[in-house]
DNA sequence: GATATCACG
DNA sequence: ACGTACGTGATATCG
């Protein structure tokens, strides 16, 4: 290491410090592994394969065996040439072919009964590789030790691989449930246990992208309704919609919710739009988002001064500046290409408030496992996703973990606004007991 | 190796 | 007149 590294004015020093502190807690984790129940797992295996099998021989019976389902150039030409069904979209892909990919595929549902059977099918699919990977665990532990990598992520996150334990299924089921693919779905997290005479604690923040959002603009609308523990979509509904707080519809606080997720993104009126769709099932325009976030901006002046700021210091810097000194390089900014530039001023929006809440969790992860160690706990920090912390620990131990997870993470650092820890208690990680 | 798809926050 | 939400990893197909 040469001596500018080292030296305190070097901008990377607070965050390679933290880098360095945290690598220790990671190389524990990783140690650590975390322990799956193998039969469970294979039972799910096994009804999924049955699934798939079963889904298959349907769909060939409709278009032809000769057609590979998993090749996206035949299904297309198999569904808009052979069957002559509808495309809903007037764009062709790079192949010139319609594209089938799950949003297509559901707004032409209603045309043919294949297109639930290929929705079913492709998701028995999907979840059959989340088996393969969950079953390589250690033959006597039965635990898998994922790798987590502390850096390499644009924004400062970790990433994890080998497999990647970020990405596992994270389904709530409804009470009335039937669909017997969304069950099997929604048990993913229940194969993934705490050893024996151990429980689960997992912890969560609240928002903390939204927190860090007021921090970022101090805007007086999100500052009281943090302070004051309201609900920050009703709030926003209220204010986009002007209407009283109590008057707020479930379908307002929805259109709400997805201002305050594209907002963090740098959001566009499309991808409104779109994610409105999505959200309520009906079909939004371009347009309604537009006025959408004219009136949105309009209310919460001192966010939309505060995103334009973010971009503005980006483009004469070259990089974006998280709250703990974090930069991230953008050179989309100087592009020559429009298109670039404007995924640039998003980049430049959303890296500042992605990266802060990524370091928050590294300072706790941190300071968590320093307290673990220090008062000769057998807790152990088993895995990290973002904004939430699992932890393993003997249970007569629970008591005092949980009490000192939460308020590690809430006060590992002190902002504007107060960061809030949700907890769980489980047998295993889907924390349904 | 690029592209598409799909899982998470 | 453009092309659009931010950040990841795993896997299958196709050239």
């Amino acid at each position: 290491m040469n001596k500018q590294q080292t030296d305190k004015t070097f901008w990377w020093a607070d965050t390679y410090q933290m880098e360095q502190q945290l690598t220790p807690v990671v190389a524990r984790m990783e140690q650590s592994g975390i322990k799956i129940n193998v039969s469970m797992l294979q039972n799910m295996g096994n009804e999924l394969l049955q699934i798939k099998s079963d889904l298959e021989q349907a769909i060939h019976q409709i278009i032809g065996t000769t057609v590979n389902i998993n090749s996206n150039e035949q299904l297309s030409v198999a569904l808009f040439e052979q069957l002559q069904l509808k495309p809903q979209i007037t764009t062709k892909n790079k192949k010139g072919l319609f594209p089938v990919d799950k949003k297509h595929l559901n707004k032409i549902k209603q045309q043919h009964q294949i297109i639930q059977l290929l929705l079913d099918y492709r998701k028995s699919n999907s979840l059959l590789k989340f088996v393969g990977q969950l079953s390589d665990v250690h033959p006597k532990t039965k635990r898998i030790h994922a790798g987590f990598h502390q850096i390499g992520t644009a924004t400062g996150r970790f990433s994890s691989s080998r497999p990647n334990l970020q990405n596992i299924p994270n389904v709530k089921l409804d009470a009335d449930e039937t669909n017997p693919l969304k069950i099997l779905e929604s048990k993913f997290r229940e194969v993934v246990i705490p050893a024996k005479g151990k429980i689960f604690i997992c912890a969560d923040y609240s928002q903390i992208e939204l927190r860090i959002t007021a921090v970022y603009s101090q805007d007086p609308f999100l500052l009281d309704a943090y302070h004051n523990g309201l609900d920050i979509h009703t709030l926003t509904a209220s204010q986009v919609y002007d209407s009283s707080l109590e008057s707020i519809t479930d379908q307002q606080r929805k259109v709400a919710k997805s201002i305050n997720f594209g907002l963090i993104y740098g959001m566009t009126s499309v991808g409104l739009a779109e994610s409105l769709t999505q959200v309520t099932g009906k079909v939004h325009s371009k347009e309604e988002a537009e006025k959408l976030m004219t009136t949105y901006f309009n209310r919460f002046s001192k966010v939309k001064q505060c995103l334009d700021d973010l971009i503005k210091q980006a483009e004469e810097n070259g990089f974006s500046t998280a709250l703990f000194g974090r930069r991230r390089p953008i050179p989309q900014l100087r592009s020559n290409k429009l298109s670039e530039r404007k995924s640039g001023k998003r980049i430049a929006m959303n890296s500042p408030i992605q990266g802060t809440a990524a370091d928050i969790i590294k300072k706790a992860m941190i300071k968590l496992d320093n307290e673990i160690i220090q008062k000769q706990l057998k807790a152990k920090i088993v895995l990290q996703v973002h904004d939430e912390i699992l932890v393993e620990c003997p249970k007569d131990e629970a008591h005092q973990v949980e009490k000192l997870v939460k308020e590690t993470m809430e006060n590992v650092v002190k902002l504007t606004v107060p960061l809030e820890v949700g907890l769980e208690k489980g047998s295993n990680w889907a924390m349904a007991h």
